[in-house]
DNA sequence: TATGAATGAGTCTTCATTCAT
DNA sequence: AATGAATGAAGACTCATTCAT
């Protein structure tokens, strides 16, 4: 790959507001289903323009999961480094992971629907941040069970049905919604830590 | 809408297999990143002859939609049906999600990847039956709360966390897979049930 | 590569006549300079159904080149057969390549000027028959020389010059022109061989 | 026309090279294959600033057509001002042009490739030029029929073989190649006159 | 002199669909 | 029932060129 050649803070600026933008655009139609033209449109800017910023589709698109990736990988070191029991570090993450979710609904929408539209080198490179993410979930887990905090069971199975759980959120978690991310993710953390844990804090 | 013309058993038959296979196809590349003639080679069918089949390309979007809701409408009128406590009923339903979601890993997929693609009155219809279920799963967790075997909560949030953690599974559960979906439903039962519930079974 | 799939003779003589319409485009305006939609006016076709016949625009210049070069290697077989003195076959040779020129001046003009938009296999496959060509001739000349018909030079270079006096008739040897393609090829024999014969068999 | 602006030292200086570099570019990508983007990358230059000095990129084209043909010209000019027989002429034209060929590879490749692409009056200035060359040739070999030096043929034929011989040696004859220009130009000689001589001065 | 953002017509190609056979 | 030729709008993307800075 040549090296992305420097370019202007105006130049990355306006390309942030575009990927900003773009994401809302592909959440409402989808990613196959928004054409360049759409997209040249909602950015107020003529196709040639909107290439001189977005290099492809695809690379527009791969910009979309990047802005949400690099937040939830973040959001994973953060709880790593703030340490605690494992259902500590647990309800840290389902608030974190929520709160990425209620802030970015758009991008969130296309990162979880639009996936298999990555081709390549680019469709690698996440898979491989996806799995990073699922396994500091997973490590949480098996620390539980381990510790007896948690009931034996397997954690990869529980792991996912945690990502299930605070995933799907997507579809109807918004900034200016019914739930806040915090309550929702304070709920579910009382739901899903009950659900698993050994001893039942609530009684 | 003119009534659905009369068709032969034979037409029938072949539209139902054409419509698994396409399920097949758009699971793989997507709705909109499938050609017809991709369609036609999976079929081995020609154009012409494949239009005869399917009328048209979103039509044949919502028959795999239909095949999956059909399934999952009549799954929740057998747990009506069923009766028991809303613990019972909550694991039957469960239960018979993951196995639907076992049986159709294709459809599945469509059924949750590209509902958006579906316009007009079909997006219409679609969203009248997935609410339909979504509220047949909330009366079941309203009783449960109401009847006190359940914990206090907002049962619309309840049922999104429920929903999610079931619905999710699409992802990875397969029929040849490493997990059963009996299995994976029992103990998701056994995690949410509890993580719900005011008395705790493994106590 | 996959196998051509089978075609309707219809389909191949439509295609035919596509593929030498467009050798006269080509020549006239450049391969590069060309566009589809001035394709789909020579061919009184929409783009839909040019593509119907052609694959992709380089298919078609694959095609063009084709054309002549199966008749190229095809008259080298012919001379080879024929047999006879390196004088007499190289004589046959010129004859034989000018009347192809003389024919195919479209074609000749696309295979003389855009050979260099070949890419990938269809290049390879492209220089590989040219080769050959050459060779066949370099073996003519080769032998002259090792007989003694021919003096003593450095036959590729040889050959080389023979080519491009050949050759470069594509410039303006036309079919309804002022010299006839034999007329040329005598008298380009009667230069070239005595240029290089030992003994002079017009004194 | 507007008379062509007046230029600083400097600014004729940078165009040169910029038309010698482009030249390259041309050679290995073709004109229509090359965008004005990969020639500011050969030649360090934002689009702006290439502008400045190209005008426009046809007339690019132009520039390095005339960087050729004004040495072709000259070489003729040369020739006549030389005299003597016309073997000695057409000889010491040989080896001019091949000499021009092997230094300027590129741009003879751009000449004899992408001439069609000129357009207008720059089209028509070339090919009077071009016409201009080849009827200086063509005289050489008039005046020796016309003396009893070169048998009786029609001269415009053999001007054509002597060019095709002679131009069509851009494909190979490269400044570092196996043969040298003045090499290859003396062969051609011995073979193309002894081809056309009455005399043969071999024997 | 030089930059690079912007234009918008143009590129090749694919699309879902129709229809004569 | 089935074929496959035809349509023409739309697909993503690149082009040569201009111009404010």
């Amino acid at each position: 790959m040549a090296p992305a050649k420097p370019r202007s803070p105006n130049w990355v600026t306006r390309r942030q507001a575009i990927v900003d933008t773009s994401a809302r655009i592909f959440a409402k139609s989808g990613y196959h289903g928004t054409g360049i033209a759409e997209l040249c449109d909602a950015n107020e800017l003529g196709k040639g323009a909107l290439y001189h910023y977005i290099g492809s589709k695809e690379e527009l698109l791969a910009a979309i999961h990047d802005r949400v990736m690099d937040e939830v990988i973040r959001s994973a070191e953060r709880v790593e480094q703030a340490g605690g029991t494992p259902r500590q570090r647990l309800t840290m993450a389902g608030d974190e992971l929520l709160d990425i979710i209620a802030r970015y609904p758009d991008h969130v929408w296309v990162f979880l629907h639009e996936f298999p539209a990555l081709t390549g080198d680019r469709a690698a490179q996440f898979r491989k941040r996806r799995r990073e993410y699922e396994r500091s979930i997973e490590a949480i887990i098996a620390a539980g069970i381990k510790s007896g905090e948690f009931r034996k069971a397997n954690p990869r199975l529980i792991t996912l049905a945690w990502l299930g759980m605070h995933n799907y959120t997507y579809l109807w978690l918004k900034p200016e919604g019914k739930f806040t991310a915090h309550d929702v993710a304070k709920q579910f953390a009382t739901v899903f830590i009950d659900g698993i844990a050994t001893d039942h804090g609530a009684e």
